[in-house]
DNA sequence: TCTGGGGTCCTAGGACCC
DNA sequence: TCTGGGGTCCTAGGACCC
């Protein structure tokens, strides 16, 4: 019995395209999308790789050339590829009943049954519904483990013949494609990997392939036999359709500049901690355990390095926003040491459960339902008014010192009435 | 002189992903 | 001056138990 086929779509460039698809005049020209507090470079359209922009470029180290070529930047509108995301995954779902939304760009999809449409030019359908419905330029890749169907999306881009879509089922095909791709080009084989494989002698994903799995196994553990066999197109990875409970929730920024005062970390961790406590209850969840850390820049050459982490169980699982608050700057107290120039703090919130279950009765005489009531008007009032409209006293009330940086975010164009595209109807 | 063995649970840290 | 953020999985090793 033959596994099911899998797809992987993948858009390109998607932040990139994102901010194509309400503003048509920056077709055709380079575009940069910078990671959070205008840091790096996280995407590219074609003509900026064309030009030698690199993902993860610190962005003022690339200011000389952005200028040079007069490349567009945007800082990241994670509000407008979030929806974008959502339209895309759902044109998708139309495609198929089975689908595992793997990450904001990213889907596998059961292709199982569609054969006798022909998978090409299913995919073809698929990839022309999608920019039609939603502007969105995606390349999709078949094959019967998730591993191999990476690797067809990766030919599918590279692949200029192949509009967009990259069959790689037929067997006698794959081992072409594998010895055209870079063993650290697979899915699942990093930098330490690379590093080993390469001084092995194993330099294309077809040498991956035919490598003895225990011996790929003693260094790269059970991962690592699990790749070859993928590869091997035996399915270890399955499609998970049913997306599986979070493990944990974290918090954490830059500061827009250094900050060295304990009541300034303070505010930005209050802060943090108040984004976590909505995220635990928008998903019916309380936490266990939390952990916190501070960092200062570990790319400075004129500050030392600081940084550390601390953690502990809570007495009761909450997701009460001051009681997260409270911990979580008890636990800021034991690490903050003065002197330092810090950079970035955050929270991750762990041993997650889900908050149905009335499990503080025994602690105390709080009145739960009083603060579940509370939660749930802010978290209602913080919607529909904009984040922290409602905030608490220890966040600080003037415009805090650790703000981000973000200076050139293209409008929301998706979800606010304020910013919606205009049309203008032409000669 | 000679000081067990096997199991579980938990956590920290590494590697990897987008 | 200026280098992101949020995840998962796996393994080793310590604590603890009998």
């Amino acid at each position: 019995v033959r596994p099911p086929v899998l797809a992987l779509v993948d858009c390109n460039n998607f932040y990139a395209s994102c901010e194509r698809v309400f503003q048509p005049h920056l077709e055709g020209k380079p575009i940069l999308v910078l990671s959070n507090n205008d840091g790096c470079v996280i995407a590219r359209s074609d003509e900026s790789k064309a030009l030698g922009f690199v993902m993860g470029d610190p962005y003022h180290l690339a200011k000389e050339k952005i200028k040079q070529h007069g490349v567009l930047v945007f800082s990241s509108n994670y509000t407008l590829y979030g929806h974008m995301s959502r339209r895309v995954m759902s044109t998708l779902n139309t495609f198929t009943p089975e689908l595992e939304v793997y990450s904001i760009d990213e889907s596998f999809l059961n292709l199982a049954g569609f054969e006798h449409r022909g998978l090409t030019a299913y995919a073809a359908e698929i990839r022309r519904t999608v920019r039609q419905w939603t502007g969105i330029p995606v390349s999709i890749g078949m094959a019967y483990t998730k591993t191999l169907a990476k690797v067809a999306n990766r030919l599918a881009k590279k692949t200029p013949a192949a509009n967009g879509v990259y069959d790689l089922t037929d067997p006698t095909a794959i081992d072409d494609a594998l010895a055209r791709v870079a063993v650290g080009d697979v899915w699942g084989v990093g930098q330490q990997s690379t590093r080993w494989l390469t001084a092995q002698g194993i330099t294309t994903a077809l040498m991956l392939k035919r490598a003895d799995p225990k011996r790929i196994r003693a260094h790269m553990h059970v991962v690592g036999e699990r790749l070859v066999a993928e590869l091997n197109g035996v399915s270890c990875l399955h499609l998970e359709s049913v997306t599986p409970a979070r493990k944990g929730i974290t918090v954490s920024r830059s500061f827009g500049r250094y900050l060295t005062d304990l009541t300034e970390i303070n505010e930005a961790l209050v802060a943090h901690t108040m984004r976590a406590g909505e995220k635990l209850r928008r998903g019916g969840l309380m936490a266990a355990y939390i952990t916190v850390f501070i960092q200062t820049n570990k790319f400075s050459k004129v500050h030392p390095y600081f940084g550390d982490s601390v953690s502990t169980r809570l007495p009761f699982p909450t997701n009460y926003t001051p009681d997260l608050i409270k911990y979580a700057h008890q636990l800021l107290k034991k690490i903050y040491q003065p002197g330092f120039h810090y950079k970035k703090c955050g929270l991750m919130l762990l041993d997650l459960q889900t908050a149905d279950l009335e499990r503080r009765d025994f602690f105390d005489g709080r009145d739960q339902d009083r603060e579940q009531r509370l939660m749930k008007t802010m978290d209602r009032i913080n919607v529909t008014y904009g984040r922290k409209t409602i905030r608490f006293a220890a966040m600080g009330s003037r415009r805090p010192a650790w703000t981000t940086v973000a200076d050139k975010v293209s409008q929301r164009f998706t979800t606010n009435w304020l910013e919606l595209p205009t049309a203008k109807a032409g000669q």
